[in-house]
DNA sequence: TGCTTAATGTTCATGTTTGAACTATTATGT
DNA sequence: ACATAATAGTTCAAACATGAACATTAAGCA
């Protein structure tokens, strides 16, 4: 019994689902280096697009949704907050949060990052039609569904 | 004239590729957790994978498939050398360079853990047809190339 | 009320990733 | 041949992410 039976590389479900990893990888990548002249992190960029989305978030909640420990919103904010991007103000009802909010210049920056992450996107997604874009999309949300209470 | 305008979460490919990239993260995440009983790291297991598809693979072409550093890849490979999961042996024409090479024990894990990766995988494509999982893999081999050389 | 449990955010130690500087080896050009 | 460039890999310090333990506050319940 051969131990390299039902390789998975003859499986399309892995070969697709590893070229969507690699286009994923290597976007975050380009972004990284397009970022960095406005001196932002693309994990930054998605605290600040998070922000814009849902002002008021408390710090758990931007976690859950960044996919990430609290412990590393904790780390991440104070260098935002430094610059003066964002305001973190005690929730009166309930003292143990913390409700974040972008400032003017968070805003602005964020519109700037915008710009430049949304090139990259269109550059990327241009070879497929609205259709293929949209059932491509459609899909990552169930896979994320799926897999977000597995 | 409003900084807010032609915001990019009204842009279906923005949107769009905000699941995609959702989707990656969560996979890789639930991917680091499943692994762990046998004791690798996904960015292991990537390695592993390649060193078997492309046997006596240089740490530089290693480090260019990956994406990463070469720095990463020093890093990366004595913790996989000293548990004798692969070997490294330095080449004869070019003294330079080192070619990684899996063992016995190497391709062994490797199964193991692609079993676990595919069962994943599975789970995740499996509510798409095979009609949409080959046209995703398709777009997103296309974003790496597009994407890779910029 | 008072006691227990849960939730929020922080701290800290650990492990990982990165990029620049470095050594050793090979390629190139005159 | 010789000087210069480029390449493969390593080292190191800094940035970053992670998870467990902790303090504070809130919720549930006797």
């Amino acid at each position: 019994m051969n131990i390299k039976q039902e390789l998975p590389w003859d499986n399309p479900r892995f070969r697709n689902w590893v070229a969507v990893a690699r286009a994923c990888h290597v976007l975050e990548r380009t972004l990284a280096v397009k970022l960095a002249p406005l001196d932002l992190k693309p994990a930054q960029l998605d605290v600040l697009m998070n922000l814009y989305r849902h002002p008021g978030m408390s710090q758990h909640d931007l976690a859950r949704r960044l996919l990430v420990g609290r412990s590393n919103i904790t780390m991440l904010l104070p260098q935002l907050e430094t610059r003066a991007l964002l305001r973190r103000e005690g929730d009166e009802k309930d003292k143990r949060v913390l409700r974040l909010t972008l400032t003017e210049a968070g805003t602005e920056l964020l519109m700037q990052a915008l710009k430049v992450h949304m090139a990259l996107i269109e550059k990327a997604m241009s070879q497929s039609t609205p259709e293929q874009c949209d059932m491509i999309g459609e899909q990552m949300r169930k896979i994320y569904e799926v897999l977000k209470e597995a």
